[in-house]
DNA sequence: CCGCCGCCCTGCTTGC
DNA sequence: TGCAAGCAGGGCGGCG
Protein backbone atom coordinates (compact mmCIF):
# COMPACT_ATOMS: atom_id res chain seq x y z
CA UNK A 1 0.00 0.00 0.00
CA UNK A 2 0.87 3.43 -0.87
CA UNK A 3 2.63 5.43 2.25
CA UNK A 4 5.18 8.15 1.81
CA UNK A 5 8.09 6.92 0.68
CA UNK A 6 5.84 5.07 -2.17
CA UNK A 7 4.45 8.08 -3.21
CA UNK A 8 7.32 10.66 -2.95
CA UNK A 9 9.21 7.86 -5.70
CA UNK A 10 5.96 7.97 -7.88
CA UNK A 11 5.77 11.88 -7.90
CA UNK A 12 9.59 12.45 -8.82
CA UNK A 13 9.13 9.47 -11.76
CA UNK A 14 6.19 11.17 -12.90
CA UNK A 15 7.33 15.02 -12.13
CA UNK A 16 10.51 14.04 -14.92
CA UNK A 17 8.14 12.52 -17.40
CA UNK A 18 4.59 14.86 -17.60
CA UNK A 19 5.80 18.45 -16.09
CA UNK A 20 5.07 20.88 -18.97
CA UNK A 21 2.55 18.76 -20.39
CA UNK A 22 -0.89 19.38 -21.85
CA UNK A 23 -3.70 17.25 -21.28
CA UNK A 24 -5.21 17.31 -24.56
CA UNK A 25 -7.89 14.99 -23.30
CA UNK A 26 -9.52 12.88 -19.90
CA UNK A 27 -11.30 9.51 -20.38
CA UNK A 28 -13.23 9.20 -16.88
CA UNK A 29 -14.23 5.00 -17.39
CA UNK A 30 -15.54 4.81 -13.56
CA UNK A 31 -17.32 8.27 -12.53
CA UNK A 32 -16.91 7.67 -8.94
CA UNK A 33 -13.07 7.84 -9.31
CA UNK A 34 -12.69 11.06 -10.92
CA UNK A 35 -14.49 13.56 -8.15
CA UNK A 36 -14.75 17.48 -8.82
CA UNK A 37 -17.57 20.23 -7.40
CA UNK A 38 -21.30 19.12 -8.31
CA UNK A 39 -21.32 21.40 -11.59
CA UNK A 40 -17.86 20.83 -12.93
CA UNK A 41 -17.52 17.81 -15.13
CA UNK A 42 -14.12 16.80 -14.60
CA UNK A 43 -12.60 15.44 -17.45
CA UNK A 44 -13.63 18.58 -19.82
CA UNK A 45 -12.27 20.94 -16.88
CA UNK A 46 -9.03 19.08 -17.23
CA UNK A 47 -8.80 19.44 -20.79
CA UNK A 48 -6.26 21.96 -22.00
CA UNK A 49 -5.04 22.58 -19.39
CA UNK A 50 -1.14 22.25 -18.56
CA UNK A 51 0.56 20.66 -15.81
CA UNK A 52 2.88 22.26 -14.34
CA UNK A 53 4.23 20.65 -11.22
CA UNK A 54 3.39 17.30 -9.67
CA UNK A 55 4.27 17.20 -5.89
CA UNK A 56 3.35 14.97 -2.81
CA UNK A 57 1.63 15.82 0.21
CA UNK A 58 1.41 13.17 3.17
CA UNK A 59 0.37 9.68 0.93
CA UNK A 60 -1.31 12.06 -2.16
CA UNK A 61 -0.15 12.83 -5.30
CA UNK A 62 -0.73 16.22 -6.14
CA UNK A 63 -0.85 17.51 -9.95
CA UNK A 64 -0.60 21.49 -10.42
CA UNK A 65 -2.35 22.82 -12.80
CA UNK A 66 -1.72 26.28 -14.88
CA UNK A 67 -5.05 27.58 -14.05
CA UNK A 68 -4.17 26.74 -10.26
CA UNK A 69 -5.99 24.39 -10.07
CA UNK A 70 -4.91 20.60 -8.82
CA UNK A 71 -5.83 17.38 -9.18
CA UNK A 72 -5.02 15.42 -5.76
CA UNK A 73 -4.91 11.90 -6.05
CA UNK A 74 -5.20 9.14 -3.38
CA UNK A 75 -4.00 5.71 -3.95
CA UNK A 76 -5.17 3.99 -0.97
CA UNK A 77 -4.31 0.50 -1.10
CA UNK A 78 -4.24 -0.80 -4.59
CA UNK A 79 -4.31 2.76 -6.84
CA UNK A 80 -1.44 3.00 -9.43
CA UNK A 81 0.04 6.12 -11.34
CA UNK A 82 1.62 5.02 -14.00
CA UNK A 83 3.00 7.11 -17.42
CA UNK A 84 2.91 4.59 -20.49
CA UNK A 85 2.70 5.43 -24.14
CA UNK A 86 -0.59 4.59 -26.28
CA UNK A 87 -1.13 1.40 -26.72
CA UNK A 88 1.33 -0.36 -24.16
CA UNK A 89 -0.62 -2.45 -22.09
CA UNK A 90 -2.92 -1.13 -19.36
CA UNK A 91 -2.78 -2.27 -16.06
CA UNK A 92 -6.09 -4.02 -14.90
CA UNK A 93 -8.80 -1.92 -13.24
CA UNK A 94 -7.51 1.69 -15.54
CA UNK A 95 -10.31 3.57 -14.88
CA UNK A 96 -8.86 6.84 -15.36
CA UNK A 97 -6.73 7.87 -18.57
CA UNK A 98 -5.03 11.67 -19.12
CA UNK A 99 -4.28 11.92 -22.68
CA UNK A 100 -0.86 14.23 -22.48
CA UNK A 101 0.42 16.01 -25.86
CA UNK A 102 2.27 13.46 -28.23
CA UNK A 103 1.41 9.46 -27.00
CA UNK A 104 2.19 10.06 -23.40
CA UNK A 105 -0.56 8.58 -21.11
CA UNK A 106 -1.08 9.18 -17.28
CA UNK A 107 -3.16 6.00 -16.15
CA UNK A 108 -5.01 5.74 -12.62
CA UNK A 109 -5.63 2.41 -12.31
CA UNK A 110 -6.79 0.67 -8.93
CA UNK A 111 -8.70 -2.75 -8.88
CA UNK A 112 -10.24 -1.74 -5.55
CA UNK A 113 -11.95 1.24 -6.65
CA UNK A 114 -11.19 3.18 -3.21
CA UNK A 115 -8.57 5.76 -4.53
CA UNK A 116 -9.82 8.93 -6.12
CA UNK A 117 -8.38 11.98 -8.18
CA UNK A 118 -9.73 14.90 -7.19
CA UNK A 119 -10.22 18.16 -8.65
CA UNK A 120 -10.13 20.73 -6.19
CA UNK A 121 -9.74 25.15 -7.09
CA UNK A 122 -6.62 27.28 -6.69
CA UNK A 123 -8.04 28.39 -3.25
CA UNK A 124 -9.44 25.46 -1.64
CA UNK A 125 -8.00 24.16 1.18
CA UNK A 126 -7.60 20.52 0.65
CA UNK A 127 -4.92 19.98 3.20
CA UNK A 128 -6.20 21.60 6.15
CA UNK A 129 -6.55 18.39 8.33
CA UNK A 130 -3.72 17.20 7.44
CA UNK A 131 -0.62 16.89 9.35
CA UNK A 132 3.24 17.83 9.54
CA UNK A 133 5.25 15.99 7.00
CA UNK A 134 7.97 14.33 8.88
CA UNK A 135 10.49 15.25 6.45
CA UNK A 136 10.89 18.75 7.07
CA UNK A 137 12.04 20.96 9.22
CA UNK A 138 8.90 21.52 10.87
CA UNK A 139 8.87 18.16 12.50
CA UNK A 140 11.03 18.87 15.42
CA UNK A 141 10.99 17.02 18.65
CA UNK A 142 9.31 20.07 20.22
CA UNK A 143 6.46 19.42 17.73
CA UNK A 144 6.17 15.37 18.16
CA UNK A 145 6.28 16.45 22.25
CA UNK A 146 3.39 17.92 21.80
CA UNK A 147 1.48 15.21 19.86
CA UNK A 148 2.19 12.87 22.20
CA UNK A 149 2.13 14.49 25.41
CA UNK A 150 -1.21 13.97 27.62
CA UNK A 151 -2.59 11.10 25.64
CA UNK A 152 -3.80 7.85 26.26
CA UNK A 153 -4.00 6.81 22.18
CA UNK A 154 -1.40 3.97 21.71
CA UNK A 155 1.38 5.29 20.03
CA UNK A 156 1.17 3.11 16.76
CA UNK A 157 -2.63 4.36 16.00
CA UNK A 158 -1.15 8.49 16.56
CA UNK A 159 1.51 7.51 14.20
CA UNK A 160 -1.55 6.23 11.76
CA UNK A 161 -3.39 9.50 12.61
CA UNK A 162 -2.51 11.69 9.73
CA UNK A 163 -4.23 14.93 11.05
CA UNK A 164 -1.16 14.88 13.13
CA UNK A 165 1.78 13.63 10.87
CA UNK A 166 0.76 13.11 7.56
CA UNK A 167 2.01 9.62 5.52
CA UNK A 168 2.87 7.26 7.88
CA UNK A 169 0.99 3.69 7.20
CA UNK A 170 0.76 0.86 8.63
CA UNK A 171 4.41 -0.56 7.30
CA UNK A 172 6.19 2.23 8.35
CA UNK A 173 4.45 2.55 11.62
CA UNK A 174 5.57 -1.07 12.59
CA UNK A 175 9.32 -0.34 11.29
CA UNK A 176 9.69 3.16 12.85
CA UNK A 177 8.48 1.80 16.31
CA UNK A 178 10.56 -1.42 16.24
CA UNK A 179 13.77 0.53 15.18
CA UNK A 180 12.75 2.98 18.12
CA UNK A 181 12.65 -0.19 20.56
CA UNK A 182 8.86 1.04 21.52
CA UNK A 183 5.97 -1.38 22.33
CA UNK A 184 3.20 -0.67 19.50
CA UNK A 185 0.75 0.02 22.35
CA UNK A 186 2.37 2.35 25.01
CA UNK A 187 0.01 4.94 25.81
CA UNK A 188 1.73 7.94 23.65
CA UNK A 189 1.92 10.26 26.46
CA UNK A 190 4.37 6.89 28.49
CA UNK A 191 6.80 7.39 26.46
CA UNK A 192 10.22 8.48 28.36
CA UNK A 193 11.87 11.24 26.99
CA UNK A 194 14.87 9.19 25.29
CA UNK A 195 12.12 6.74 23.81
CA UNK A 196 10.14 10.10 22.07
CA UNK A 197 13.62 11.22 20.97
CA UNK A 198 14.53 7.95 19.47
CA UNK A 199 11.06 7.60 17.67
CA UNK A 200 10.96 11.02 15.87
CA UNK A 201 14.81 9.96 14.41
CA UNK A 202 13.26 6.24 13.23
CA UNK A 203 10.31 8.07 11.77
CA UNK A 204 12.77 10.23 9.65
CA UNK A 205 15.49 7.68 9.55
CA UNK A 206 13.01 4.56 8.35
CA UNK A 207 11.15 6.82 5.63
CA UNK A 208 14.03 8.23 4.24
CA UNK A 209 16.08 4.81 3.79
CA UNK A 210 12.89 3.62 2.04
CA UNK A 211 12.77 6.74 -0.29
CA UNK A 212 16.31 5.68 -1.36
CA UNK A 213 15.21 2.19 -1.89
CA UNK A 214 12.18 3.88 -3.76
CA UNK A 215 9.66 2.00 -1.63
CA UNK A 216 8.23 -1.34 -0.52
CA UNK A 217 6.36 -3.50 -3.00
CA UNK A 218 4.84 -6.26 -1.34
CA UNK A 219 1.13 -6.62 -3.27
CA UNK A 220 0.30 -3.81 -5.87
CA UNK A 221 2.72 -0.61 -5.48
CA UNK A 222 4.76 -0.06 -8.62
CA UNK A 223 6.52 3.43 -9.32
CA UNK A 224 5.68 6.08 -12.44
CA UNK A 225 7.78 3.31 -14.86
CA UNK A 226 5.48 0.53 -13.49
CA UNK A 227 8.82 -0.76 -11.67
CA UNK A 228 8.63 -2.02 -7.81
CA UNK A 229 11.07 -0.56 -4.86
CA UNK A 230 13.33 -2.66 -2.85
CA UNK A 231 12.63 -1.78 0.55
CA UNK A 232 10.60 -5.20 0.76
CA UNK A 233 13.72 -6.31 1.20
CA UNK A 234 14.71 -4.71 4.73
CA UNK A 235 12.07 -5.37 6.49
CA UNK A 236 12.55 -5.63 9.92
CA UNK A 237 9.30 -7.19 11.37
CA UNK A 238 6.03 -5.62 8.98
CA UNK A 239 4.49 -9.08 8.04
CA UNK A 240 7.27 -11.49 9.81
CA UNK A 241 4.98 -13.58 12.05
CA UNK A 242 7.15 -15.77 13.34
CA UNK A 243 10.45 -14.77 11.88
CA UNK A 244 13.46 -14.20 14.31
CA UNK A 245 13.73 -10.43 15.69
CA UNK A 246 17.04 -8.70 13.59
CA UNK A 247 18.08 -6.97 16.47
CA UNK A 248 17.71 -9.81 19.54
CA UNK A 249 16.75 -12.71 17.71
CA UNK A 250 13.22 -13.63 19.97
CA UNK A 251 10.25 -14.19 17.36
CA UNK A 252 8.31 -11.45 15.99
CA UNK A 253 4.64 -11.72 17.09
CA UNK A 254 1.43 -10.60 15.14
CA UNK A 255 -1.13 -8.64 17.08
CA UNK A 256 -4.36 -6.36 16.17
CA UNK A 257 -4.13 -2.71 16.84
CA UNK A 258 -6.22 0.03 15.74
CA UNK A 259 -8.11 -2.25 13.35
CA UNK A 260 -5.04 -3.12 11.90
CA UNK A 261 -2.06 -5.93 11.69
CA UNK A 262 0.96 -4.84 13.85
CA UNK A 263 4.35 -7.00 14.14
CA UNK A 264 6.26 -6.37 16.63
CA UNK A 265 9.32 -7.85 18.89
CA UNK A 266 8.14 -8.55 22.69
CA UNK A 267 11.38 -8.94 23.93
CA UNK A 268 13.51 -5.56 22.77
CA UNK A 269 10.36 -3.46 22.30
CA UNK A 270 9.32 -1.72 25.55
C1' DC B 1 -12.57 17.57 20.81
C1' DC B 2 -11.87 12.74 20.97
C1' DG B 3 -12.10 7.99 19.97
C1' DC B 4 -14.41 4.14 18.09
C1' DC B 5 -16.94 1.65 14.52
C1' DG B 6 -18.70 0.37 10.10
C1' DC B 7 -18.39 0.95 5.38
C1' DC B 8 -16.34 1.00 0.88
C1' DC B 9 -14.24 -2.99 -2.54
C1' DT B 10 -12.04 -7.12 -4.63
C1' DG B 11 -8.30 -10.51 -4.70
C1' DC B 12 -6.01 -13.64 -2.03
C1' DT B 13 -5.85 -17.01 1.82
C1' DT B 14 -7.90 -20.25 4.70
C1' DG B 15 -10.68 -24.04 6.01
C1' DC B 16 -13.96 -27.47 5.32
C1' DT C 1 -10.63 -30.10 -5.99
C1' DG C 2 -14.00 -26.64 -5.28
C1' DC C 3 -16.30 -23.32 -2.97
C1' DA C 4 -17.44 -19.77 0.36
C1' DA C 5 -16.27 -17.24 4.21
C1' DG C 6 -12.79 -14.39 6.15
C1' DC C 7 -9.38 -11.06 5.87
C1' DA C 8 -6.77 -7.00 4.37
C1' DG C 9 -6.78 -1.76 5.02
C1' DG C 10 -6.85 4.30 4.32
C1' DG C 11 -10.03 7.55 4.76
C1' DC C 12 -14.43 9.20 5.92
C1' DG C 13 -18.93 9.85 8.00
C1' DG C 14 -21.75 8.84 11.92
C1' DC C 15 -22.18 8.30 16.71
C1' DG C 16 -21.60 8.67 21.71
Amino acid sequence: MPELPEVETIVRGLARKIVGKTIAGAEVRLARIAVAAPTVDFAAEITGERIVGVRRRGKYAVFELASGSSIVTSLRMTGRLVVARNGQPELPGTHVVLHLNGRARLRFSDVRTFGRMRLVGSHEEWDRELGVEPLSSSFTPEAFIGMLSGRTTPVKALLLDQRRIAGIGNIYACEALWEARIRPSRPSGRLTKPATHRLRRAIVEVLGRAIEMRGTSIDDYVDADGLQGSFQNNLSVYGKTGRPCPRCGASIVRTVLAQRGTWWCRRCQK
